[in-house]
DNA sequence: GCAAAAGTGTTCGGGCTACACCCATGG
DNA sequence: CCATGGGTGTAGCCCGAACACTTTTGC
């Protein structure tokens, strides 16, 4: 019986600016290898599982700062071509930015889904430049006894592992509760950011616009205004804004 | 390198009427081995993990109708006498209604946590007639990077190992935040229950008193009423409510 | 000038809180 | 009758949604 640890590795890409006039594009990102699989580390027996987990990344990108919590340990055979695996999967969110080096075999790939509420359906497409995975993911509500259990599948075929697909479902929706209740959101952007950006953030999680006049009142005790101005584009200049640390004690 | 099996199980108890114009008492209890840990479970290879720790549950009591789900893997090695040993532990609730046999090394504790919040310290008494078990723990916030990590940590000393106080204080914030989301409170009654006995479960959990005619308005559209009418005490009689399962919706 | 985003203010409605009030019961 | 909980109705408040409106920029 093995332990193996995997990574579900976030991050938010701003695309080109294609027209001075317009925003910059932004898109949530996932990590994958060049077999469609979660980069996987080493859990030995010296060391916290977390700490593996974190020596792991700061290895593959020379990066220092990140954000990472447990996500889930999967010991579901059906799953696994090795059945004497159990594999513990951790939820990483970097910003590019501070990434130092990219192993060549792992790629970012854009994250698109299309929800389908009524058939509790996803539609899943991750791509870049050189490759694109598809999938449809089910959300299945079965009886078990007196209580409800959920469980996902992957409908018809695809390049992706049914786990990996699972775990990507699970990883997102974990993304979605957490930027509710806490800090995440930041953990995506530089030190100082605009409004618009952090905006952008929710937007890509929960996937829905926002009213940015709302969401300025919403954030505004979570932010503090910073003196630096951006002017890189053809309308109105904005402020950059920085976390407010005070914000914290509300989660404490 | 070993997986071992934990359950977190968690009932509530109707303590006995004490006077014929009061109310039924209700404790958040929690179960516990003659040493003051956790039941285990083993994981095989062979199996599902989940499905080991459903087996073990059915065996020990005997029982068919439980909620279940995951609540942590955990594998920092200084909370062990043994360091090659990674723990996961299942959240589970339980009826105590629905039990037909309890292990005489196991038996149930009353939960009574006193918040500090302005010193984010928990006072944690678990007792029952033949026992009592007290301790603090305390959540420290740790900038990391520009992150911030929350630990928890027993004060003092107590009889009990630091990690089960660890997995308690977890299972508490879960239950808390279940609450709030899912239809979890149902599983700690029967399947005709009280508004009141349900804002009893809510009150347990959240460890507050709440309005009951807003509790009432708040649960409206998560409960439908029954013909049957509860007549046993010196006050209106009142009447039986089951869960409506078109609130299931909602959250698939 | 114009299109686009930055940023402010106002209105409206739903949900939560607090609280007043009546009903039904056993002793 | 009375203490207690069961149950309903209402008024106030806050927060989020919708939207109108002004400001500032590059071209």
């Amino acid at each position: 019986m093995k332990i193996k640890g995997n990574l579900l590795i976030f991050s938010a890409d701003n695309k080109e600016r294609v027209d001075v006039r317009k925003l910059k594009e932004k898109k949530l990102q996932i990590l994958l290898d060049e077999n469609n699989e979660l980069p996987k580390f080493e859990v030995n027996n010296q060391e916290y599982i977390k700490k593996s987990a974190e020596d792991e990344i700061e290895k593959l990108f020379e990066i220092s700062n990140f954000y990472i919590e447990q996500l889930y340990t999967w010991g579901d055979p059906n799953y696994y071509t090795n059945k004497e695996e159990i594999i513990i999967t951790y939820l990483v969110i970097i910003n590019k930015k501070n990434i130092n080096n990219i192993p060549n075999n792992l790629a970012f790939y854009d994250i698109c889904i299309k929800d389908d509420e009524k058939l509790s359906l996803q539609n899943v497409i991750l791509s870049n430049e050189k490759k694109e995975i598809r999938y449809k993911i089910e959300t299945v509500a079965k009886r078990k006894r007196e209580n409800i259990e959920y469980t996902n599948k992957i409908v018809g075929k695809s390049s992706i592992n049914e786990l990996i697909a699972i775990i990507i479902h699970t990883g997102i929706k974990r993304l979605r509760n957490r930027i509710e209740n806490t800090n995440i959101a930041f953990s995506f952007l530089d030190k100082e950011f605009t409004i618009t950006e952090l905006q952008q953030i929710y937007e890509i999680i929960q996937d829905k616009k926002l009213v940015s006049a709302n969401f300025r009142k919403k954030i505004e005790p979570m932010v503090k205004k910073t003196e630096i101005i951006v002017k890189d584009a053809a309308y109105r200049p904005s402020n950059k804004y920085i976390f407010n640390e005070e914000f914290l004690k509300n989660w404490v």
